[in-house]
DNA sequence: CTTGATTAAATGCGCCTGCATGGAATAGTC
DNA sequence: GACTATTCCATGCAGGCGCATTTAATCAAG
């Protein structure tokens, strides 16, 4: 899918070889893995007849905002995900009647997204099939203890991934 | 990018609370930092002027095929990437010049692709920037052992990852 | 109040992707 | 040899993405 088909032999052609082999592998199992499991958690949605991963994320961000609603900014920086993308996200829930525009009065440049109850039935019947999906494959081939071992490791390479809106489980609404 | 922003409050919708929050947390990495890193890599790379990674792959396979050429069918299961995407990357590398198509002599349905001299260099060109993106990004937040043990971990997802034509470093020509 | 800079959101354009289909050549069957 | 199935590759179409720009509102000075 993307940059990673070699292996030792691109060592071989008169390079540097800065990155050890280790790292080499490292990365194109961290490509080719990812995209592999994706596609599979992706299709098992599609063939469910659910929308793509994409939307839930945005359902479930928009349901445990208060009040069920969001500013496209806000939204933005949880998903992190480009602003036209966003707004193009948004469309679709529109459309399909997931969510809904509303005015933003403080500040008429912007606006608001709720949910609708559609959306939040959706939200919760994806989720069913989304955690069904990591179940059979993710947690059932990785012990606990690795699936730990594995998320420690992937964090180091994310410098800074983890500032995603963990909201600590009892507290009130951020802001 | 696709389906990631969740945490553990996904949990407390009283579903079937299937995979273990250690799975769940990893699915969440092996997404966010893939995407993370992949756009850090092909930044690096679109920065310093060179096409997308894709184009690097299939360079490389061209390269290291016998006689520097390829049938697509052959191209599409190294990259494992689908049909039609594997004949519109040959249409591109085709017109910029960095391969040609050539006729099929024994399968007259088929096609040889054929790597040009211009693609061989801009290969090895690539690799340079390639390589130390892949270290800035990758090796250099990780030790080599904690590499290979990302890798396993990594491998155990993938069920069936690395059968990828690793080619034996001294082997002659498949076929 | 007017001007200029900044921020929120939308959108036009081109490229890429996935899906489905099409056409051409080969292989298999009787 | 005629028919059907299969394999190899290309392509039309719809949708999604990245990039750059636009519109509109707020803010910051002077």
């Amino acid at each position: 899918m993307t940059g990673i088909t070699f292996d030792r032999h691109m060592m071989d052609q008169g390079m540097k070889r800065r990155p050890s082999t280790e790292a080499t592998a490292a990365w194109i199992r961290l490509m080719r893995i990812q995209s592999r499991v994706l596609g599979a958690v992706e299709q098992d949605l599609k063939k469910a007849g659910f929308p793509p991963l994409a939307w839930y994320d945005a359902l479930l961000e928009l349901s445990r905002a208060p009040g069920g609603e969001l500013r496209p900014v806000e939204l933005e920086k949880q998903m992190l995900i480009p602003q036209y993308s966003t707004s193009r996200l948004i469309d679709r829930l529109v459309e399909e009647g997931l969510a809904a525009r509303r005015e933003c009065k403080m500040d008429k440049r912007g606006l608001f997204v709720e949910i609708t109850e559609a959306g939040r039935d959706l939200q919760k019947r994806m989720w069913s099939a989304y955690s069904a999906a990591i179940e059979r494959h993710v947690g059932s081939k990785l012990s606990d203890a690795d699936a730990a071992k594995l998320c420690s490791l992937l964090d180091r390479l994310g410098c800074s991934c983890v500032e995603a809106t963990p909201v600590p489980p009892g507290a009130a609404a951020p802001r």
